[in-house]
DNA sequence: AACATGGTTCGATCGTAGCCGAACCATTGA
DNA sequence: TCAATGGTTCGGCTACGATCGAACCATGTT
């Protein structure tokens, strides 16, 4: 008698109510915290943990470690389209769960995290130094790291940004940093404060009294996309 | 707090042993009886039924009853897509099963289903004459409703083929029988067995003594084709 | 250094669901 | 009509696993 096909594992672990509000709630790609996720599926979060190493394990979901705190998103595209296959058997209205994140579009859209660019704007520029191969990312045991490559190196030189690279300081030039609103990388490190106040020092943008929001003038935009997005 | 998505009650339906072993079993396409699926998945009768009822609930499977036997299948082709889509995932050197069915070719390739052609060749017929549209199917409520086109009435009536239609017999003209060996339907009632005698007239074929097995002659199954294979 | 917060591990409880034995129904064949 | 076979229903047993309280570890904050 061998044994059953393998499937069952992989169903029965999405077959339970709790994993599978937690899962769906992933699909979006968002990576969410594990509180985020136990409270979204109503549970405590010693019964969340437990089921996020479950799910880890069996490969349908993925962790990433920043400071206390562990953001899970799907392991893949095909674990989401499997969900979705499954979304469209078990075919409902379902009510679609509400965004969570700042309520403020401002701080949304660009705000300091510590010290360098968050938010939509910061993402983007994340995204694009990365699409146009200056930055390098690897993924390795819970945490990105990120570099700068040898084209990138130019490309920062040309603009006359250079970090200071104290050997002091442990701090890494490059950080992939979990943007708190989009859930998705925005680039910390020094090279992330540099860029910030090279924002702040050509006037493109200036930080709100008492806020975190960081305010683009329409042409400071601008020029942010023409010289650092491309 | 309302109820999570109902992809829970799906994947729990597929995440249980037995069933996950049971419905890979119907991921060919074909259809299996209880009993067989109760083999297959190393459980009792009882249980079996218990499964299956609850997977037709659930409308991954359907049953059509056939005598004293229910065919079980999967419901559609997005079940069949979901199935693989987990097996994609789940993905692993599985053991394949092993196909059932009637060892001997010969009586797999065409034998006597009581008096009408069954195996391959009464299938690929079936399948024909449906495709040309002589023959139209509707399914209702377990069972399939079998019935000749007007298109197909001048195609029998011009071959002389002319089913004796006694109003005393309860016999259907057309109907639906499951497959032994290839388990997809082929044609009985009256036009079925006046369609095998017919081949025995022709002399392209003869029943084999003591068994079930219809014998086609070379000549006899190329003339077969032509006629009534078009 | 003390504290708060995010997260995990451990042990115990409790429901649910899978399973089988036994009895029953339905169809077929003699 | 009676036996044989395919399936279902019912009741009770059992085990797995989801859950939570409590204690613990790690990170960041004051």
């Amino acid at each position: 008698m061998f044994d059953g096909p393998n499937i069952t594992g992989i169903a029965a672990l999405i077959g339970d109510h709790a994993r599978a509000t937690m899962l769906t709630a992933l699909v979006s790609g968002e990576a969410l915290t594990a509180t985020e996720l136990s409270a979204e599926a109503g549970i405590t979060k010693q019964t969340a943990s437990g089921h996020l190493s479950k799910l880890c394990d069996a490969g349908l979901i993925e962790v990433e470690a920043q400071g206390r705190h562990r953001y899970f998103r799907l392991a893949d595209q095909d674990v989401a389209r499997l969900l979705e296959n499954l979304m469209g058997i078990a075919e409902r209205t379902g009510a679609r769960r509400v965004r969570p994140g700042p309520k403020d579009p401002e701080l949304r859209r660009a705000r300091v995290c510590y010290d360098h660019l968050a938010g939509d704007l910061g993402v983007e520029l994340f995204d694009s130094l990365v699409q146009r191969k200056l930055l390098k990312v690897t993924r390795a045991e819970e945490t990105s790291e990120v570099a700068v490559t040898a084209k990138g190196k130019k490309f920062f030189g040309e603009l006359g940004i250079e970090p200071a690279t104290a050997p002091s300081s442990r701090r890494p030039l490059c950080k992939a940093c979990l943007d708190w609103s989009v859930r998705r990388h925005h680039l910390a490190g020094t090279l992330g404060a540099t860029l910030l106040d090279y924002c702040y020092e050509k006037k493109w943008a200036s930080r709100e009294q008492g806020t975190r929001i960081i305010k683009f003038t329409a042409a400071g935009e601008r020029n942010f996309r023409s010289s650092l997005l491309g």
